[in-house]
RNA sequence: GGGCUGAUAGCUCAGUUGGGAGAGCAUCGGCCUUACAAGCCGAGGGUCACAGGUUCGAGCCCUGUUCAGCCCA
């Protein structure tokens, strides 16, 4: 016999299946079976993450996909795998060393990268366990990790593809640079934030002396390395200075005056200083006017030798310093306040300097134009639609990608230089000799490339490329790519960028993107901010079920969540409603011999009609919304089906049955019943596995697991409309009395009579053969139906469509409570009533309108106006007896 | 400056080809009715941001305005 605890304990539980998962390796993709396939790769957690709420929402909705598609019976893979997290993981590591007194250059690099190695295997595993905890059913055999030796074969081979095409080059451009970090970005890892600060406007004195310009500028230490003022030709007040030269105040420097449309006239003064080795505006300048560029800053944004009597001091104090001595030589004309973006590093939030450096970049524009077709063209169909705009926005607007990074951690670029001959030698493996010269003195480039370099070719390298793989025939492209917005461009075009270049074939047919998880004030969650909700702290608290049921019901398109503790409460109340469903249909199947498969009988109840319909109706449901990635609909159809049919009322309608002495007629419902609960179940197992998966085990059941079981299937020969009709018109007479008890406050205990009379013969059949649901729910001391019924003079009744249900209510009945009853639905139905006869005596919409809209109206209007005479003789006689 | 998204009950939000304004939580009243008090039954509560327009009919379509958030320059 099998007993339920009174309130469902996930933890035991949630460790159990786990295991049980795993051993039977329920997750595992087989590439050689034939079939229908669906795959889809996670976005790589880096190894320095640890589970946060976007994580978790994230895995929830792949694993509610992955877990459906299985289902399903298509052979499905979720493939798992995590980013090494090139400036992220370094930072780490050199955080510990610094702990221990120590810098990564006391380590050299061989040294430093081993230990991060170290560090990977010791704490790298931390996010994978936390998505198992989660119930994330990847395929953990085929576990990658961006820098595995096939992975990195991988990204050697489209590094020297596209440089031997001529789409990757090195070259002296203005980057973002991080000082703190010592390397470039590229743009898109600049954070920009609006920032309090100053206008400085400096006097630069003309050489002929004939008065000086005016500029203004925001940064003032780069005025050391100007080499140019820059006036619109067009501007009026600057006539005639084009071609003069000025004097750099503090450096005494000789500067031209140069004329080039880009300068805006509006602001400021019209007059702008060049700095072509700090500004990425002044360095295009720069080059249409060939002006010099001088870098003023070193790697950790000190002034140097070119900074004169400033040498060796932080930008941010040279600034001070440099302001000072304006004012003193009196060439300050004003400082303005004045807010402007100042860009951030997105891994350590130090400003970034623009700097003139040598670095590598792809060239993008060739790859994205493919790229932008295959999402116009609706190969690629990105949802919500709408974030196609800003795709489509950035992708044609892109810019060159800086790929390269001065840090340790990562893929070492491919390219040797040659000692000899200065060339560039660009190989898959290690070259013995220098192919220009075959010089042996090589030297490999110190730096390595950018992260998201590795990550662009995750659909396809995880899968084994560059070996065409039965892996690789297999499962791509991949079917759903499922992130948030905020890797759109980091990740997502990026991949499909590189898939379309070298796989030939778009990386995945679906991108589905997903909101942000904000706190309950709509704040982004922040350690800072102290506004997090730890979604393994949750998970401990109210089940993982719980979380996972919470974030799919507000997985609503387009829309941030706003997550606060007391919705997760609330779905953990609803795991323990289904809980207890289970508790009770096994205290009632005890003697219960059949299985979960639906028996066909003659006797089963109207009740088992009527859920059986509405199971059906639920599956549709529930396939129509994940098909659409509606994750919100779909969620909702469960809970509602679960809890406001089968529990409110089937398993109500049910009771008398399955404590019948009719022993068929018990059989037939407890088979209904373990059929529903057990396709229930099923349905909800994508967003709750841990749950459904420990009741289903006890069930009498086929299988290994839920997890592998067969996903109910809509069937359009199960709808039973009139089974739901017919309970529709019982339901509304059990609320009737429901309604009347509640409002003259009649005791729960005090069973009353009830009198339906009506004139309808099909409703009067239904309410005797159904008289015992009635009775029962709404707990009646007994029911009389028909066209004859009397109606005694102290009663409260309901006005239902061709039905009045009275309850008698002699020495029981307070007049004024049921005089205030019926004027409140009296003044309701005269509303509708007027509204309604507006809108039919309204010519131009009987000429219009479809029939249909019409004649629903028109009905409706019908059944108001016999409720309004009936309600209107009720009150009559209420009237009369208060008088 | 360009673009995107949102504004619906006290709160958080659904509302998919235009045709009866919904849910959860919160509130109020009544219940330990033998699965569940993490529960059951009943009730109250909204000029769908504002102003126009299209339509027989608009929360939904169009235009403008205000406010909020985000992305890019």
């Amino acid at each position: 016999m099998i007993q339920l605890d009174k309130q469902y304990q996930p933890h035991d539980v949630e460790k159990r299946w786990i295991e049980y998962w795993d051993k039977h390796r329920l997750a595992h993709a087989d590439e050689t079976r034939d079939g229908e396939t669906f795959s889809m790769a996670i976005p790589p957690p880096n190894i320095t993450g640890s589970l946060h709420m976007g994580h978790a929402f994230n895995n929830t909705l792949q694993d509610i996909m992955a877990r459906w598609q299985r289902m399903r019976g298509v052979n499905t893979l979720w493939q798992p795998g995590t980013d090494h997290a090139g400036i992220a993981t370094q930072n780490v590591v050199e955080r510990q060393l610094k702990a221990e007194g120590k810098s990564r250059q006391d380590l050299g690099r061989e040294k430093f990268i081993e230990r991060v190695w170290q560090w990977k295997k010791e704490s790298g595993g931390n996010i994978n366990h936390q998505l198992v905890q989660l119930g994330s059913s990847l395929d953990w055999e085929r576990d990658r990790f961006t820098m595995d030796e096939g992975l990195s074969r991988a990204v050697r081979e489209v590094f020297v593809s596209l440089y031997e095409e001529g789409l990757i080059y090195k070259g002296d451009y203005i980057i973002n640079w991080c000082p703190r970090c010592h390397t470039a970005l590229s743009d898109l890892e600049v954070e920009h934030q609006e920032k309090p600060g100053h206008l400085y406007h400096i006097k630069y004195p003309l050489k002929d002396g004939d008065g000086a310009l005016i500029v203004a500028t925001t940064r003032p230490e780069t005025m050391l390395g100007d080499t140019a003022v820059a006036i619109n030709p067009e501007d009026p007040r600057h006539k005639g200075k084009g071609g003069k030269t000025v004097i750099l105040p503090l450096l005494k420097r000789e500067l031209p005056i140069i004329e080039d449309s880009y300068v805006d006239a509006e602001f400021g003064t019209g007059a702008l200083k060049v700095t072509p080795a700090h500004d990425p505006n002044d360095f295009e300048i720069g080059k249409r006017h060939q002006l010099p560029s001088i870098n003023v800053m070193g790697p950790d944004a000190r002034m140097n030798d070119e900074a004169g009597p400033y040498k060796g001091l932080d930008r941010f104090e040279a600034r001070k310093a440099i302001v000072e001595d304006l004012k003193a030589q009196d060439l300050l004309v004003k400082i303005e306040d004045h807010t402007h973006k100042v860009g951030h590093c997105y891994r350590c939030h130090t400003v970034v300097e623009p700097y003139l450096s040598k670095q590598w970049f792809v060239k993008t524009q060739p790859l994205a134009k493919p790229a932008i077709e295959a999402v116009r063209s609706g190969k690629i169909k990105i949802v919500p639609k709408f974030w196609e705009n800003t795709y489509f926005e950035w992708m044609e607007n892109i810019r060159d990608w800086c790929i390269s990074r001065q840090i340790w951690w990562g893929h070492q670029i491919p390219a040797w230089t040659c000692g000899t001959c200065n060339e560039f030698t660009v190989a898959r493996e290690t070259p013995p000799a220098c192919q220009h010269c075959g010089s042996t003195e090589l030297v490999q480039e110190s730096d390595v490339l950018d992260t998201w370099f590795s990550s662009a070719l995750w659909p396809f390298s995880t899968l084994g490329w560059p070996e065409q793989t039965e892996s690789l025939k297999k499962f791509y492209p991949t079917s759903v790519l499922c992130t948030g917005f905020d890797i759109l461009f980091f990740w997502v075009a990026r991949m499909i960028m590189r898939g379309l270049k070298f796989m030939g074939d778009i990386p995945f047919h679906h991108v589905y993107i997903h909101a942000l998880i904000r706190d309950a004030e709509g704040q982004k969650m922040s350690k800072t901010k102290g506004n997090v909700i730890d979604p393994l702290v949750m998970m401990d608290q109210y089940g993982t079920d719980a979380l996972r049921f919470t974030l799919a019901a507000f997985a609503a398109q387009g829309r941030d969540i706003k997550l606060a503790e007391d919705r997760i409460d609330g779905y953990r109340n609803f795991c323990n409603k289904l809980w207890n469903a289970s508790r009770f249909a096994f205290m009632n199947l005890e003697d219960y011999t059949g299985t979960c498969a639906l028996e066909t009988s003659k006797h089963q109840s109207l009740a088992d009609h009527w859920i059986l319909s509405r199971l059906n109706r639920t599956v549709a449901d529930v396939h129509q919304a994940l098909e659409a990635f509606r994750f919100n609909d779909a969620a909702t159809a469960l809970y509602k089906f679960i809890w406001n049919e089968f529990c409110d009322w089937y398993i109500e309608l049910s009771k008398s049955r399955l404590n019948s002495q009719n022993s068929v007629e018990k059989y037939a419902t407890q088979n209904v019943l373990v059929h529903v609960l057990e396709a229930t179940l099923k349905l909800l197992h994508p967003f709750m596995p841990f749950i459904t998966e420990e009741i289903w085990q006890k069930l009498p059941k086929d299988g290994t697991s839920i997890m592998t079981a067969p996903y109910p299937e809509f069937d359009p020969h199960k709808e039973d409309s009139e089974a739901e009709t017919h309970l529709q018109w019982v339901m509304d007479i059990i609320n009737a009395a429901r309604n009347i008890r509640g409002e003259m406050n009649l005791k729960p205990s005090l069973k009353i009579p009830l009198r339906i009379k009506t004139d309808d013969s099909e409703k009067e059949l239904i309410a005797n053969t159904s008289a015992h649901y009635v009775i029962e729910l709404a707990r009646l001391e007994d029911l009389e139906v028909g066209p004859s019924v009397v109606k005694p003079k102290v009663s409260a009744s309901s006005i239902l469509s061709g039905a009045e249900v009275i309850v008698p209510l002699a020495g029981l009945m307070d007049f004024g409570e049921e005089k205030k009853r019926v004027e409140k639905e009296l003044k309701k139905v005269e509303k509708e009533i007027i509204f309604l006869s507006k809108k039919l005596s309204n010519p131009s919409f009987v000429d219009k309108a479809p029939p249909e809209v019409i004649e629903k109206d028109r009905h409706k209007h019908k059944d108001l106006s016999e409720k309004q005479t009936k309600l209107q003789v009720h009150l009559n006689t209420i009237d009369q007896a208060l008088a």
